[in-house]
DNA sequence: CTCATAATCATCGTCTCCGAGGTATATATC
DNA sequence: GATATATACCTCGGAGACGATGATTATGAG
C-alpha cells in the first residue's frame, strides 16, 4: 500500500497538531530524520500532492508577500482518522524498521485510546524479543564470541545493548499505560 | 550514484569471503537484514544483474539436478575493489542510517587497512556526538523533560543510550585500532 | 500417492525516492 | 550596489524497491 511511507506517516503527523505550510512542514520533517536521510523538496512536495489526492489533505492559498505563495495544509477528516488507522495498524517495517519505528513513537500519542496504543507497543516488544541472529552456520545461530574480527563483534553488542534498554522501556510504558 | 545500495553492499560483502549462487545469497541477506526488511526476489535478482552488468561479479551456470540452473556468482577484481571503496568512502546515508551502518559494520573486516577502518569509525563517531535533537520550539532543541507523552519520551531516552553505548564501543575499538 | 514445501531463477508494472534544475522575492552581508 | 541566503513552491527523469506471478524439480509429510 505505501511501500515506503516514512514521509507521509511524519506529514500526517505533524499536520495533526495543527496546520501548516509545506515550508515549514519541510524543516519539521527534517529535524525529526533529516539527520539519518535528508528530506528533498523532490520528496515532499510530490508526497504532500498524493496526500491531496486521496483527499486527506487540504490547501488554502495565503496571499502574501512571499515570492510563492503560502499554501496551509490542514487535515481532512478522513485523513486524521488514516493518520490514526495507520498508527493502530501499522505494516510491518514502521514496526521492525528503527527510522519508521521512531516515527510512529513521535505520533504515537495521537492515537488516544491507551489500549491501541499498547498494542503497537506490545507488537514492538514481540520483535525485539524474538531471538534472531545476524549470521547463521548451518542452522546454528553465531553469536558475538564465534566472530575474530571486532567490527562484527560490534554489531552484536550494540544491538543486544540497545534492544536491551528498549525491552526496558516498553515493558515500564506497557505498565503504566495498562493501570 | 548507489541512491539506495545497502542490499548491493551485502551482496558483495557476502561474495568477498566466497563464491555463492543467488539462493544462497539471498539467505544470508535474509538473515543480516531480513529481519528488518525481507529481502523480495524482485529486489535481489536484479541487483545481482546490475552488478554483472557493471563488470563487478561473474555468473557460471552450475549444470545440476535442480530446477533452475544454479549460478554461481564470484566477484571480479573490480568488484573486490569496488567493494574496499565503498568501504572506505561510504555516502553520507551509511554512516548515519542504521540499517546501512550495520551492514557496513558486517563486512569493515574486509577493509583490511586499520588505518582505513578507523576513519569510517571515526566519521559515525563524529556523527553520534554531534548535538541534535528531533523536535524543536523555534531555535531552542527539544529534550525529553520538554515532553508530556510518553513515547516521545521514550524516542528521547531509547535514542540517548543507545548513542550512548554506540559511543562508548567506538572509543574503545578505535583506541584498539591505534595500538 | 498426493500435496506442500524447498530449491532455483526470472520478469513486469507500479510506486516512491531523490538529485538537478527552475522561478521569484525579501533580507542581510559585504 | 552586488551577492548570498532564506523563504516558498514546483517538475522532470532516472533508478531502485517490491509485490505478483510464473516455471520446474526434489524431497518430505500425511
Amino acid at each position: 500500500m505505501y511501500p515506503n511511507g516514512m514521509i507521509e506517516l511524519s506529514i500526517l503527523g505533524f499536520l495533526y497538531d495543527e496546520p501548516l505550510h509545506g515550508y515549514e512542514l519541510r524543516k519539521r520533517v527534517a529535524a525529526l530524520t533529516g539527520h539519518v536521510r535528508p528530506i528533498a523538496d523532490g520528496t515532499l512536495y510530490p508526497a504532500i500532492k498524493r496526500l491531496e489526492r486521496d483527499g486527506l489533505l487540504e490547501r488554502d492559498p495565503q496571499p502574501g508577500a512571499q515570492a510563492a505563495p503560502k499554501h496551509v495544509l490542514t487535515l481532512t477528516a478522513a485523513g486524521r482518522a488514516e493518520l490514526r488507522r495507520r498508527l493502530a495498524e501499522p505494516d510491518e517495517p514502521f514496526i521492525t524498521d528503527e527510522n519508521r519505528w521512531f516515527t510512529m513513537l513521535a505520533f504515537l500519542r495521537h492515537l488516544d485510546e491507551p489500549a491501541l496504543q499498547a498494542g503497537v507497543l506490545r507488537r514492538r516488544l514481540a520483535f525485539l524479543t524474538e531471538p534472531a541472529s545476524f549470521f547463521w552456520d548451518g542452522d546454528r545461530p553465531l553469536r558475538a564470541a564465534d566472530f575474530d574480527d571486532p567490527f562484527r563483534k560490534g554489531l552484536f553488542t550494540i544491538a543486544t545493548a540497545t534492544s536491551r534498554t528498549e525491552i526496558g522501556w516498553l515493558r515500564e510504558t506497557l505498565a503504566a499505560l495498562g493501570a
